[in-house]
DNA sequence: CCAAAAGTGTTTTCCGTACACCCATGC
DNA sequence: GCATGGGTGTACGGAAAACACTTTTGG
């Protein structure tokens, strides 16, 4: 007779800073895994529902609320040391890294790591990592859900560099912006927003906050 | 203090059956529920994986294995009268209809219903359905499954009522005919069948049986 | 010979992509 | 005045959509 599964909750946390995109990870202080960096979660606790033990996570570590936050895939099979093995129910979430305040705690240390160049990762947290990037890129392409990456107003260059950092390639800029501003997902604010030297940029804003889908 | 939640695993079974979309149902002994209609499931066994458990209910229900087989998503609000919540990772087949021989139970009544004339569902199995649906219509989209639906051979007419009732709206025969001829997922036998009345139609099969992304 | 289903091409429309120059500001 | 980033239009190619008639069989 085994032992029922350990039930935890797990949320990759995704930003875009200075067009790279980068993943919240923890090093663990604690057996199993100890000193390794793996993607935070914990215990889902009894009672809790499974979207308020991920925003839970989310804030503890990050502070922010109110962003674009969604059910991955629940995995049986990332830890193979627990006794009666770990149901992990992952969740992605996508935060405008200027609202961060990352937790600063004695023991966990988070941090950000660019997608590009990741740490060695403890429970396979690759392969969570690896498939949430995928359900990102497709979710790019027909939501709005960049609009939990970026402050309320932005530029149409900074939406573009994390359009491109988030796939992985470059794009034109006139096709982007055609594209963008069919879609009706952004409109001007009618305000400019000057980068340093350069012509000052108009500021867009999300037409919605919500997820849609297109 | 709650106690943790019960562990079910749930199996959406869709056929097609004479250019009609279907789920497989059953019609529950016990309470809570008794009586109504559900979508098959059970306990998770300890020790046992996910997809194993809903191998095992697909096969208990249909007698197929070897079939389309993906985890849907984790519901934790289904089930309002479990003590403790119930946390049912759904998952969700696609049979041929001609292979099914369903189970005939003394207790369960399992039973094909067309998606169109759903009956009433018990624990918000309406949800459950819908997401399947909606998944399988995107599934459909761009990659091959509906391998999973048609008997080894068939023809052209076939697969295109197959992807009509799916998709819920009729297609151009010439146009259906040329893209799937042209992602390259069936290839002609040669043979012919006679279809009642009129000109026999070609053979095809799909080239690969697994999953294939286009 | 008539009903039933299979099979087949061309035209148009739309979307994605490629591509180069001028504009407004800071220094 | 020059460096920096912002902003704009057109032309091409491929995919999807619209559209009607001929072929082969059974009865």
């Amino acid at each position: 007779m085994s032992s029922p599964p350990t039930l935890s909750v797990v949320v990759v946390i995704f930003t875009v800073v200075d067009g790279d995109l980068q993943a919240l990870l923890i090093n663990r202080s604690g057996e199993p895994n100890q000193g390794v960096w793996a993607i935070p979660g914990g215990l889902l606790i009894p009672g809790e529902s499974l979207v308020d033990a991920a925003t839970r996570k989310l804030v503890d570590e990050t502070g922010v609320h109110d962003v674009f936050l969604e059910q991955l895939y629940t995995f049986d099979d990332l830890d193979d040391v627990t006794p009666g093995g770990t149901l992990a129910m992952t969740y992605f979430a996508l935060v405008d890294h200027e609202r961060v305040r990352l937790a600063e705690r004695a023991d966990w240390q988070p941090a950000w790591f660019s997608m590009q160049e990741l740490p060695k990762l403890a429970f396979n947290n690759e392969r969570v990592l690896a498939y949430a990037l995928e359900r990102l890129r497709n979710k790019l392409q027909y939501t709005n859900v960049a609009y939990s990456l970026l402050p309320g107003r932005f530029t149409l260059s900074q939406l573009q560099r994390v359009y491109e950092s988030i796939l992985g390639r470059e794009m034109d800029k006139r096709n982007f912006r055609k594209r963008v501003l069919s879609l009706e997902i952004i409109e001007s604010t009618g305000e400019h927003q000057a980068e340093g030297a350069g012509r000052p940029a108009l500021l867009y804003e999300f037409t919605s906050q919500e997820p849609i889908s297109l």
